[in-house]
DNA sequence: GCCATGTTGCTGACAGAACAGTAACCTAAC
DNA sequence: GTTAGGTTACTGTTCTGTCAGCAACATGGC
């Protein structure tokens, strides 16, 4: 494969990352991201195969920029995967059209045979599982055990992320999404580490 | 108005629902929609006039549905507010279909020109409002004051709901919609009533 | 109580556009 | 001279929205 051949595909992805994120994968159209890199759509085709594909790749490819950008190359453990994910945070309240990618494809993927489900699913489960072991680490280190909680936090900071990131897409004069997000994983990593009696008593049905 | 109509236009509305819901707006059609209710698309561009306004009416329709249920016709205010959305949680965690139709309509609706876009805002708005006043509320009880937390709380109790529903859409078993939901509202409402010291420490860039 | 007249709730057919994918062909690089 | 990187042209499908017409129903005059 031809380096000019490489960089062409590199453009499409870019430019696909940017039309997905903008319209949806359902309804962004290939003569979109054709446009915006001066082909056709079957030009496209020809280097991906197929829109379902390419978006497989697309997300592949973001993958690979963000450990690029990582100088260690692979993510932190322990409490600087914490730090790691607020640094993440304020990265990404300069990059909208990337985040907005993730969210709207994200949940998009929850939808009847979409093609990114499963990278959805991999990807979560990987997290939780990499978010937990580093509270695993971090408890250890102050000599507490907390592994009931561990599975709870772990998905509510993940969570946090992604939600804060859609209201932070529809109205970002109202939400700061790094404080914010620095806040909530503070609060989360707090209820883990240092536990309280809970606020709201018993609930009734 | 007949109502006979009225319950027709009725089905019409949950029919897409569940379409919207398991497709997506974009991907989802008219032609859908009118098989599970026996008609043509015709005969709901006849109710509704376009997709657009019955994406519309389908939020309309299921926010009054909600304020049916509820017995006070109202929403609590003060700590009783947490606990009616913890209470949500649980009985979401039953009814996967309506909660796939809101993550995935709300994230789509961040997209350039969604026909939703401004029900989300307005939603989002209204309900951090709602949130903020009723940890004022709680903090007034207990002599505290926390305005600069209660901002960013009520943004992350809302994120948290919504981020754990894409992961538990995507992974039922793995993920406990209602209890972990329950846990991140207790988590961000100790850090507002009791909070510490940030377990991060300074963040470098 | 019954007919005339509008109104409502559809259907069927079609227009018009958009879109993914394919096939044949060209051209330039290695 | 064979392969890779495209283009042009076309296919078949899908989808929203429009329009004319029709049958059932409602309504007011008698």
């Amino acid at each position: 494969m031809r380096p000019e051949t490489l960089e062409r595909r590199r453009a499409i992805l870019r430019a696909a990352t940017e039309v997905f994120g903008s319209k949806g994968y359902a309804n962004g159209t290939l003569l979109d991201i054709a446009d915006q890199v001066d082909m056709t759509h079957a030009g496209i085709l020809h280097h991906f195969g197929s829109k379902d594909q390419l978006l497989v790749e697309v997300l592949r490819y973001r993958d690979e920029s963000d450990v690029e950008n990582l100088e260690q190359k692979h993510i932190p453990g322990g409490i600087e995967l914490f730090r790691h994910l607020v640094r993440t945070a304020f990265a990404n309240a300069r990059r909208a059209a990337i985040v907005q990618a993730y969210v709207v494809l994200s949940a998009e993927s929850v939808t009847d045979g979409h093609p990114a489900r499963e990278y959805f699913e991999d990807r979560y489960r990987t997290l939780r599982d990499e978010v937990a072991e580093a509270f695993r680490e971090v408890c250890a280190e102050r000599g507490i055990t907390a592994e009931d909680r561990i599975g709870h936090a772990a998905a509510c900071i993940l969570a946090v992320m992604d939600g804060l990131q859609v209201q932070w897409l529809l109205e970002p004069g109202k939400v700061e999404l790094a404080e914010t997000t620095e806040y909530a994983i503070e609060a989360i990593m707090t209820s883990v580490l240092e536990p309280r009696e809970s606020p709201l008593g018993p609930i009734s049905a």
